[in-house]
DNA sequence: AGACAATAGTTGTTACGACAACTATATAAT
DNA sequence: ATTATATAGTTGTCGTAACAACTATTGTCT
């Protein structure tokens, strides 16, 4: 954000479009995570993490729609913090299990309502149906391009 | 893309499945991009320079949906590649003025037809209505969260 | 058992976005 | 005219994504 903020040329492709609301999205909930000292995407790990303890590294970075790499790198951020710790694997020595502590707990509690902010302010501009058609066309094309996608792997 | 396409857990909010759906639309763009040697952003920011020639970098950062620096490098990468060029600004010599050259034009000609595919692509899985529907709620969000974030400035 | 492939995770590189801090020039206020 | 302020652009830093290349371990094939 910081920067620019006018009266966008928005005749433009639906990706760019896409890629510009969701930044502000993001910006607006990192906005509201600010005193937390933690980013969206590290976020919507930690939640991974807290909803299920003891995935492995593969799982979180599924659940949170992340590669690998991606997924190491957050969960080092979210390591340092003190707000999970990973164990290694009983069975299978090349992974590792990840666990939330009781700072990363109370975190995800304290900001679950500044993450259901989000979803109030983009509904004050839109109503809860389309709001819904909206979730429901988003989850359909990705979809369908994870089809696409897949063939290549 | 490259190392995670899955069934994901879509259970999650807005702004999520918003960013994921960008990605996968911008990593399908990208990969008909591929042998011309350009990402989908600087695609974009050379489409607007096409759109309309001497634009000052000001100009450019807003129509592409960029910050200021971002623009700059952006600019710094088109520029080396040879697609485009600076001048100096007449009145003002604070501000440059940002020119496409026959290299760049003849990129986007080829490339639009790329572009167009990605459209194409996501209509394939959703109706017409129903994409002019998903654009329509996207702008209108973009405005929305633009009001709260101009706030700040 | 030994060779080979598959898998879990890591590291390095490039691009981009957000943000703060900076330079240089232009404009406004007095 | 001098000072203050606003504006155009740049640079630096961090976080994240895509991708390739790598290590270590596990599984498979023979």
């Amino acid at each position: 954000m910081a920067d620019n903020a006018h009266g966008y040329d928005l005749d433009l492709s639906l990706g760019f479009i896409m890629g510009t609301t969701y930044r502000k999205m993001s910006a607006f909930f990192q906005n509201g995570l600010k005193e937390y000292g933690i980013t969206p995407e590290q976020w919507s790990v930690l939640y991974q993490i807290d909803k299920e303890e003891g995935l492995m590294q593969k799982e979180i970075a599924e659940r949170s729609g992340k590669d690998r790499p991606t997924t190491t790198r957050i969960l080092d951020l979210l390591e340092d913090k003190g707000l999970i710790y990973k164990q290694v694997g009983d069975n299978d020595r090349r992974s590792f299990h990840v666990y939330i502590n009781d700072k990363g707990r109370s975190l995800i509690r304290d900001t679950i309502p500044v993450e259901r902010m989000s979803a109030t302010e983009v509904k004050k501009c839109i109503s809860d149906d389309e709001y819904e058609s909206l979730m429901k066309l988003l989850k359909i094309i990705n979809r369908h391009l994870d089809k696409i996608v897949v063939d290549r792997e």
